[in-house]
RNA sequence: GGGUCCGUAGCUCAGCUGGCUAGAGCGCCGUCUUGACAUGGCGGAGGUCACAAGUUCAAGUCUUGUCGGACCCACCA
């Protein structure tokens, strides 16, 4: 084998040139595919897809897609065989949102058949900027294993599942109000509902007995639902009211009697004490109407506009007819008080319309009887960090509604389900024909198997976006049997989910639901909880701010592709490898430059060590690590200590614990001492023996390529040029993205600093100070240091003589001399003085 | 109303099972350019660890309470 040579490393670091270097190596070698039974441990992993809506992609998606994975990389490098596939969330509402709004369409003004082509259109553009995106950032993603929650893969998943479940009676229909969505005219399930604080009226509003005509004075917030009223309601202790059980109300403006009745629930504290019921205000509402079989007043369209029992408000929309009632009732002085209130709505979460409660028939996945055994799940699961585990756990509590997952939209996967016209008994598609589309395919039956009817209608609704997603780990386990992909269910369940709190109480808890019930178990072993990336301020980073922070060169600090640009991707990577687990991370461009920084300082110091190893031959035997010298010993025993800590970080996901240590470690330990240290012995070679730089150079070629590896998960690009130009040759592998993990060595994690070296370090740093006092080069080789140990004890005394020759090269001094000295120094008892000039 | 996380230098944050003379990066001030790096080196200033009480030989670290911030859940006639 040849001895390193020089200037195997350029002067300057182009990371651009690097980048695509790098991803020739890596392609070349296909060196992320996952190969399937190749007999070494699994570790899989299931990331979020992300929605298509590219347009709005910024550093915090960057952010938390590498901080997972850096414990891909680790991983890999542990020695396991990965599985790491990505996906794309392209069905569903916030795919189907913005398609209106880049065309401007909606439900009424296009057909289904053009709305799904333009979707389909979208994701396909929004995948491609992601992919590019991901690639940039050096993800070290098997592109194989891409899915889409819209492609036949994942239609035939999902059908399958509801299938499944349908044959385990997991799944009713049912026609209950549901939790509706005015905007894009739809049901949706509880998890889709956010609550928002606003101001609004609360009106006092006389209703009249029919008995003694005496005015009953309810309070509310809606008054635009009176004609639906078809209950008063009062507490049965109340005393003010006895008189009215089982009596009538007459309804102001709209004249129609309703019954008076009584329930605990009331509070006798609000308002009058007294209470409307009207089809539906909210959910006690329609808790009423079912339990007391109330009459049934629908005065709300599904688009949010009042129907003909409005009577002169009918077509009018919500806010405008709550307006023109209470003008109304105000004419006729039935509005008894107003007052302003703050209060709570609940808005869809994707239109932030408030939502309305509508009768529709409705796909329900059973959730509630089964709260205990998501609690047990829950607790299975290995939840990094731990306190997340009780955002699912409080969102299981406050369940109240079974899962409704049937959607009246058009961009979805259908229902594999037809009906019978006849008598509306359900054909199930069978399942080898998956995946069906019922409103284009005819029935799989020839004929009802409950009234024999012929003429079937196909279901039209499509499933929530969810019911897709929920099933990553089994899409990626092909659970489906699709024909031509990688993976299968040996994968299952999956080593690790990654993803951020906001999710919690839909994609982690609904795929614990369905592996629940699919396979009674874990889809995975262990879930890991990231924090958001935000702007400055702490905020969310919004669309805005990627508009206007866009310079007239495209610049903007927010996009992950400009950054890249501009400092690298090793460098944004380093960025988000600063929050910890489960906390969010401000953005500021000064972070990623000092990432970049990093990057830089390990380039140099890379070309530094190439020129000290020039005529070092990697291939012959190297001196014991006992025969080295205190500061090779020193420097190995620092880097041993920190291969410990930053191993024992990624065991528990914890990337920014390791990325500290080997920070300072690579810093503080490698170029600011050891490096400034041991380089003397190549640059005045006539005061040292062969053995020193012998010495020196096994351990500079030793901890680089430690180093390297330790950075590798952070900083893939530049680790990897550097090892390509100056270990490859000597390696039997690729890429030191294959590369084994350091070893931990025990002997030295435990080693303390070796005798002298502290002593050593303390001098130095004594000299740098005396240097800078007296405005003196730190490379200026100075004619001497004075030493003065009047006060030390022998110990001290003896080991300062033994260690002349160190604390000399250390110093960059040209003798050390004993003598009367003033500035005390760290170690006890002993003063300094430098000799600069002779 | 219940819960979780957080409150440490001007800013962003470390400080894991209590031992700290409280750290890093950025910023600031000063200073240093003949063989890796000025995209740099070295030095310096700057903190009663939100507040109060308690446990302990010892508390930034544990307990309780108060205040402030972020978020989750509930309520939402």
């Amino acid at each position: 084998m040849t001895k390193i040579v020089q200037n195997l490393i350029e002067k300057d670091y182009d990371h651009e040139g690097v980048e695509r270097e790098s991803w020739e190596i890596w392609e070349r070698e296909k060196l992320y595919d996952y190969q399937p039974d190749d007999g070494r441990k699994l570790f899989s992993i299931d990331t979020p897809p992300p929605y298509v809506s590219a347009a709005h992609l910024h550093v915090g998606h960057a952010m938390s897609y590498a901080q997972a994975e850096f414990v891909v990389r680790y991983k890999r490098m542990q020695g396991f065989n990965v599985f790491y596939p990505m996906g794309f969330d392209d069905n569903g509402l916030p795919t189907e949102r913005y398609v209106e709004q880049t065309y401007n369409v909606n439900k009424s003004n296009i057909t289904r058949e053009r709305f799904r082509e333009l979707c389909m259109e979208e994701t396909a553009k929004g995948a491609k900027t992601y992919e590019e995106m991901w690639r940039g950032l050096g993800l070290s993603v098997d592109w194989s294993l891409k899915y889409s929650t819209i492609d036949p893969h994942c239609q035939r998943t999902s059908q399958r599942s509801f299938i499944d479940l349908y044959n385990k009676g997991m799944v009713y229909r049912d026609d209950s109000p549901v939790i509706w969505d005015t905007h894009f005219e739809t049901a949706l399930a509880q998890a889709d509902v956010d609550t928002l604080t606003r101001n609004g009226q609360m009106h006092d509003i006389a209703f009249k007995s029919v008995d003694t005509g005496e005015a009953l004075v309810i309070s509310t917030t809606r008054p635009e639902l009176i004609p639906a009223c078809v209950a008063m309601y009062f507490h049965p202790k109340d005393e003010r009211y006895q008189h009215l059980e089982g009596k009538e109300a007459e309804v102001p403006l709209f004249g129609h009697k309703v019954p008076i009745r009584t329930s605990e629930e009331v509070d006798m504290e609000f308002g009058t004490g007294l209470m409307q019921v009207c089809t539906f205000g909210d959910g006690e509402d329609v808790k009423k109407w079912k339990d007391d079989k109330l009459d049934t007043r629908v005065c709300i369209n599904p688009n949010g506009t009042m129907t003909n029992l409005a009577g002169p408000f009918a077509g009018m929309k919500v806010e405008q007819a709550r307006r023109e009632i209470v003008k109304a009732l105000k004419e006729q002085e039935l509005v008894v008080g107003s007052k302003q209130v703050k209060q709570n709505v609940s808005v869809s979460e994707r239109s932030s319309q408030p939502i309305e409660f509508v009768m529709a028939p409705q796909w329900f996945i059973r959730l509630l009887d089964y709260r205990d055994e998501f609690l047990k799940r829950s607790e299975q699961l290995q939840w990094y960090p731990d306190y997340m585990k009780v955002r699912l756990d409080d969102w299981v509590n406050g369940l109240k509604y079974d899962w409704n997952i049937s959607r009246q939209r058009f961009y979805g996967v259908p229902f594999p389900i037809w009906y019978c016209k006849d008598c509306g008994n359900v054909v199930v598609a069978k399942e080898n024909t998956l995946p069906v589309d019922p409103a284009e395919q005819p029935c799989p039956a020839e004929s009802c198997g409950n009234c024999g009817g012929t003429e079937f209608e196909g279901e039209s609704d499509v499933m929530e976006t969810w019911m897709t997603s929920s099933l990553t780990p089994l899409v990626n386990a092909n659970w489906a049997g699709t024909e031509g992909r990688k993976g299968d269910m040996s994968i299952y369940p999956m080593s690790l989910r990654v993803q951020a709190f906001e999710i919690i109480r839909t994609w982690l808890f609904y795929t614990v639901a369905k592996s629940h019930f699919h396979h009674d178990g874990l889809p995975w072993r262990d879930c890991m909880i990231s924090g958001w990336g935000l702007n400055e301020q702490g905020k969310k980073i919004s669309k805005r701010d990627l508009e206007k922070f866009t310079d007239k060169e495209g610049y903007n600090r927010y996009d992950p592709h400009s950054v890249i640009q501009k400092y690298s991707a090793d460098a944004l990577r380093f960025w988000a490898a600063g929050s910890h687990l489960g906390h969010d991370l401000r953005f500021n461009e000064k972070d990623v430059r000092t990432g970049r920084k990093v990057v830089i300082k390990l380039w140099n110091v890379a070309r530094l060590c190439n020129i000290l190893l020039e005529g070092f031959n990697p291939s012959a035997p190297r001196p014991d690590l006992a025969e080295r010298s205190v500061e090779d010993r020193w420097v190995q025993i620092e880097l041993a200590k920190t291969i410990k800590t930053v191993t024992a970080g990624f065991e528990r996901y914890d990337y920014a614990y390791g990325r500290e240590a080997l920070e300072r470690f690579f810093w503080g330990v490698f170029c600011d001492n050891y490096v400034e240290i041991v380089k003397d012995r190549f640059w005045n070679p006539e005061r040292y023996s062969e053995e020193l730089r012998a010495s020196a150079q096994a351990t500079l070629w030793e901890s680089l390529r430690v180093l390297l590896a330790l950075f590798a998960p952070y900083l893939p690009f530049i680790t990897e040029a550097i090892f390509q130009r100056l270990y490859k040759p000597y390696e039997d592998i690729a890429s030191i993205h294959v590369a084994e993990w350091p070893e931990e060595v025990a002997e030295l994690e435990a080693a303390e600093t070796p005798d002298g070296m502290a002593l050593i370090l303390d001098l130095l740093n004594a000299t740098r100070e005396l240097r800078s006092q007296n405005k003196i080069s730190q490379t200026k080789v100075l004619e001497g240091i004075r030493i003065d140990m009047d006060g030390a004890d022998d110990g001290t005394k003896h080991m300062v003589q033994e260690l002349a020759g160190s604390i000399q090269s250390a110093t960059r001094c040209k003798e050390v001399v004993y003598g009367p000295a003033d500035y005390a120094t760290a170690v006890d008892g002993v003063k300094l003085e430098i000799v600069a000039e002779a």
